[in-house]
DNA sequence: CTCGAAGTGGGAGTGAACTGTCGGTTGAGT
DNA sequence: ACTCAACCGACAGTTCACTCCCACTTCGAG
């Protein structure tokens, strides 16, 4: 019942050995591309292969398809979500701000759909990954309303659904989904008076 | 090499004998109710339980799950969804009319996302099937046009976007959805002035 | 009511696709 | 040069789609 060398728990103090990272970053890498490309249900081993590795190696540095999807998850999140937000953050007037950054996360996730839908599939979304996004999105919401431009009634989450919603479009036409979005942020902006 | 009792290929003119009527239908009726409760993926042996009938047996009404998947998408619309576009088109108000079957759409479809998925899936939206919804639709937004409350620049196949759009918000939370559509109608509605 | 045909049950079985594991081997780091 | 982390390939085990078979039941035409 010990564990020799368990997989999963790594004493976060000892890096991994240079071919080991290498092969981490290439399975994590065709994991996301074996996502879009196969879709969600890719199997594991597909994206083994895609790395170059065999299968039992990716078994080795993920303990399975739950951990393998988080992963890619936290990755994409960390290198494309939190600094699109950052340079939001930046931008001076508000309704350019939100519309800026919504417009940028439906771009980038139009092209991971395969990685969100597995990430719901497994249960990827954690209310700690969750917050992280939903934190900045709410602040910029708030600096529109408080600038009176968007709608008070609206809620940071209510910012998800719609990035959610815009993307779905996609499926019906890939390059539509900007008449979509400026459908619903339409009826995002406040009245005028 | 001979087909000795096909069973995929029937003859149309000699009809089901009455039991075995009895089981299609059981099969179907299974079949939906298996997709919601088990999701798009359940498997074929699952839904002829439920149906009370053996593997073989939906094995001979059914040529495979893409047939299966296809015959109870058809008898849903058939069943729910003609009936909705039908009264609608008697509904004297085209603004009424027209919301009124966009939201008897979406609390349809949301309560048969497992059957719409899986029939996305094996590809069981046809254009035939399309056309005998789009043309009812786009009838009732021709209307809506015609009498200035309905922007001049939406398509039919806007409408079906838009009852897709709703419903994914219904994963976020199954009992907002009015609130997301009328976001949207509002971004449809023609601009006063 | 009778009888032939249509239909069914259920089990055994094939093959494919995956997940996850094991033991021997290689090569990175010291 | 030596050792152990990390690798690979093979494979056990599972699940599922779909097929085949045949004794049995049920239907419905005459």
């Amino acid at each position: 019942m010990s564990a020799p060398s368990d997989p999963v728990i790594r004493p976060p103090d000892r890096p991994l050995r240079a071919d080991a990272a290498r092969n981490h970053a290439a399975i994590l890498a065709a994991a996301r591309a074996a996502l879009e490309a196969d879709g969600p249900d890719v199997a594991l081993e597909e994206v083994a292969r895609r790395a170059g590795v065999a299968p039992s190696t990716l078994y080795r540095r993920f303990a399975g398809r739950d951990e393998l999807v988080a992963a890619v998850l936290e990755d994409y999140v960390a290198e494309s979500v939190e600094p699109l937000l950052a340079r939001a953050a930046a931008v001076d007037d508000p309704w350019t701000a939100l519309t800026g950054v919504l417009e940028g996360l439906v771009d980038g996730v139009t092209r991971h759909r395969g990685l969100l839908t597995a990430a719901k599939a497994v249960g990827a979304f954690t209310p700690e990954l969750a917050a992280r996004t939903l934190a900045p999105l709410g602040e910029l919401l708030r600096r529109g309303q408080a600038a009176g431009v968007v709608r008070a009634d609206l809620e940071p989450t209510d910012l998800l659904v719609v990035v959610h919603m815009t993307v779905v479009t996609a499926e019906h036409d890939s390059r539509r989904w900007p008449r979509y979005l400026n459908l619903l942020l339409d009826g995002m902006a406040a009245r005028r008076g």
